[in-house]
DNA sequence: TATGAATGAGCATTCATTCAT
DNA sequence: GATGAATGAATGCTCATTCAT
């Protein structure tokens, strides 16, 4: 519900009514719908976190691999599924919720930046990059995936957007290379 | 009030009093809330959309400094003015209102990827890129641009963005030239 | 407009809009919604009053005729036109303003009764009726003709009511007469 | 609330406090104000139905005995309560809620109807009537009584009825007796 | 005299929150 | 613990009324 229609728009009785309860026991739970909110975006996180983790142990595996690892994991594990929605509510309520916006910049923002950062580093030393841009700001890195997520929920409907082709043609720019590999 | 409250939030007895006037003259021009935010929205974009056209409309200059040109421009009169507020609204109300990124999609997006993408065909065809990548997917060049919006109204408390340097290593990585000439 | 929606019910734009003029300018000849509503009725009762002067001058012919004679008058000025919004109105909102009620009941009830009481006296003494009752309730010779426009306004779309034999089957009660001679 | 405002008048912070509830509260029983207007004349109007049926199962007694007990119990029950707002409450708002209309139509218009035709047509057989017209046209033997309640709301205070005097005077006429029996 | 833009009190409706059971 | 009926503050919207032009 708060996905769907926001934080102000959802409502409680419909939030106890998918959770199959009566709306007074959400408040055995929670103190108040902030508090149901921050409780849910906290929840919603912890897998991102663990998907993201899965990437970051991968094997010593080439940057360039690594990157298109992480690319499809990102499209079938967050753009395919409801997750997307996770993204889309922090970034569209977050402004109104400092404790949320801090809580996922800490848990989630840092780590992926971080892994990518390491990500870039490499990729820079071995050449793969065509400099250590991308290391500096590694919200470069990211930046085209959530604009597949927010071009998905706002125009979608009127203009799908090739996500594989976009993040293809991100790894190019990333690489340097004009054309790349058929996998 | 619609940009720092959202949609649902903003009290039209605020948007009232913010214009001066008495709650009902809302009604003499504007059929409902809605409405009311649409012509905000149509209203806060125009001058968005002529700024650009002005950058676009730039006689014999390179790709690279149109390119510089642009995000100078949009640091400036977007980041640096509350258009980065209208911005965020979109993105925030926008999957609730689809008259709204309709016609965001349609004055705003089309305008600004045509824009990027004869940059970025310009720029492919005379070595300043290293690919069409971007000129395939303008998104690309815009991404970090929406990033900085996004990271400034969620984190700027946490951790400010040196917007500058990501905008620096941006045009790095489309160029593909390990470091940027001093201007 | 009054009419058709009630007092409450009734926009003074609207009736400034029918009358083609501003709604200020319905200020400038009525103090308020009342004052307006009040002048309607008053002007409105007029030519009811009009009318039933015309039966009451009739000349000297039998109590049975002038009978049928008002009664396919107010058929005709009353039920097919749109006098009988202007009864229905009475009814409607005569309890919530007094005032308007006792300026109809001695406008047009009096009047309207004391025709009918003379009537109901003739016929009695010529045996036209089979009793005084009539004269002493000259409300019972009226009473059906406003089950008429009433019906009119409630019930016509479900169940039209056969009004000419309704007031035939009237002066057949009233004059005790199993059958009715053909005009 | 509504039988002495009418519809729109009427306001729901009163109705919820002549109920002792708070407004809201209202809303869990009733979609709108339209519902628990129609919920309110649908459940005013079932004792009446009661009553008249009572009066129309009574077994053998003469058609002028039912007559006058069905006058007796409207006078008490009808106008001596506060029956008789609703009365005049559907006839004030019927026009403009045709679902009140035609089911006050189909609840009581007809039953009502069809018991004072058969009251009729056994009077008109056993020569009480003197003809059948009031069979052929039932509205006529109610229409007095309608005329009581109206009268009642408009005029009662500038000139009371007499509605005894009246009812006997309606029974007079439809029997076509010069004067009746005292009880 | 006429206008019509502006007003703001008034009201129906919603919904987060409470609490007796 | 769980319920769900009840609450009442909050808010979008309407419309009779005013008044500067």
């Amino acid at each position: 519900m708060f996905a769907s229609h926001g934080f102000a728009a959802a409502r409680l009785d419909d939030v106890a009514a998918r959770a199959g309860v009566a709306k007074g026991t959400l408040y055995l739970y929670f103190r108040d719908k902030e508090a149901l909110f921050e409780a849910l975006v906290r929840s919603a996180v912890s897998p991102l976190l663990q998907h993201m983790s899965k990437v970051a142990a991968a094997p010593e595996i080439s940057p360039l691999q690594a990157l298109e690892t992480f690319f499809a994991l990102f499209a079938k594990e967050v753009l395919g599924t409801e997750r997307k929605l996770l993204l889309r509510l922090i970034v569209a309520e977050g402004p109104r919720f400092p404790a949320i916006a801090e809580f996922y910049y800490r848990e989630v923002v840092t780590h992926g930046l971080r892994i990518m950062r390491a990500l870039a580093e490499r990729a820079a030393r071995e050449g793969a990059f065509t400099s250590d841009a991308a290391a500096r700001f590694p919200q470069l890195i990211v930046a085209p995936l959530l604009v597949a997520v927010l071009w998905d929920g706002l125009f979608a409907r009127i203009d799908p957007l090739d996500v594989e082709g976009l993040l293809r043609a991100h790894r190019q720019v990333l690489t340097g290379k004009p054309e790349e590999d058929a996998p």
